[in-house]
DNA sequence: ACTATTTCTTGTCATTTGGCAAGTACCTTC
DNA sequence: GAAGGTACTTGCCAAATGACAAGAAATAGT
């Protein structure tokens, strides 16, 4: 019942390999539909993750700073994985808080339920190392992107690059994100929309 | 010869596993070793990642920003897996560089003899993911103690977490690194003296 | 609909950091 | 050991960003 997106998505990372209907099928079955109201969340400090599809809806990461301050992290769109590395697979305490920015819908497992699939299903192993690089890279790319670049340019990429933050997140949220306060912000945004005309 | 290291390393990175000696050599062999004189690469911007471990010597990973110059993005320390996962895992061409500090000696193998061997010895694909979420996390660790801190505090933290880097890498590698001007680093180093008197 | 709360903007001023240029010290290499 | 290069420091000034505080606008709760 609704898991069609998940399944699909599955299907479409496992590269190299054929996997048969009945095998996704046990493995989609493993999976926990959920639902996530705006501001609830999907993992708090103190918990352990576990590993999500997000179906539909939108989210944010965020941990608190030495000042005790909130710094957004990550910004998560649908069809994607929602997992904090650490926490998920090394069975530790997260530092980080994953919250729906949005009303969210997705399907989650745990630890032990990824892992049994692993064994049960072979092929499901490729998965689970392509989602593991798939979010590396984005990370990584995005701490790249922020390199040696102004906070006007920071802004301009995100823009450019993920504008559809800006329909989800509040202006703090991306500021802190951006690495900037949001009176910052504020003023980056009226310079920008005075030269964009 | 002199593999013990390399053996070793893989040995108390497969947990939950038993591993015959057997297949500690199956893999090894795959290993081929190399040694890095310092300031040259292990790899170059604009060809595909090995998958190395370092058994000895200090590398140092930086890319190019937007105005041409250096930005170094990671320091490797020895005993410790070094590739850049985008290109490695991805087969594509890398814009990171990949440099010796020092003199480096290590055991590379190609991503297609890694999967080769993930496929004859089982066990040791629980080394993969590992290794994979030991960089992830660390990479992240490092990206998140930097959030929002001065360039100072920045400074401070890595003399006290890392500080054998300031023993091999040079001072302008450290400023980039810190996401800083030399010239700031080194008004930093002065007003840090006087304080640590 | 009214109030309280949160979000966003704006002003003033202080602080941090960078750009540039010059100077010193060290290290190669022939 | 002289010459040239690289690494590091320092001074002066400019630019970017933050801190704090107040006001305007939007949103949520009752």
């Amino acid at each position: 019942m609704g898991k069609e997106t998940l399944i699909a998505f599955i299907q479409s990372n496992i590269p190299h390999f054929f996997v048969t209907n009945e095998a996704l099928h046990v493995i989609a079955d493993q999976f926990q539909e959920v639902e996530i109201a705006r501001n609830d969340f999907f993992l708090k400090a103190g918990k352990v993750s576990n590993y999500m599809f997000l179906a539909s809806g939108f989210m944010r990461a965020y941990t608190l700073d030495t000042n005790g301050d909130e710094v957004t992290t990550y910004f998560y769109p649908p069809n994607r994985m929602v997992f904090e590395v650490s926490s998920f697979f090394q069975h530790t305490i997260s530092t980080e808080n994953i919250q729906a920015v949005t009303d969210c819908k997705g399907y989650f497992i745990t630890f032990e339920q990824l892992n049994r699939l692993f064994h049960n299903v072979p092929e499901f192993r490729e998965f689970g190392r392509l989602m593991l690089v798939k979010e590396f890279v984005a990370y990584k790319q995005r701490t790249l992107a922020m390199i040696n670049k102004s906070a006007e340019e920071r802004y301009s990429e995100l823009m450019t690059n993920n504008s559809e933050v800006f329909l989800h997140a509040s202006l703090k949220h991306i500021a802190s994100f951006l690495g900037i306060t949001d009176t910052s912000l504020s003023r980056i945004r009226r310079e920008y929309a005075k030269k964009g005309v």
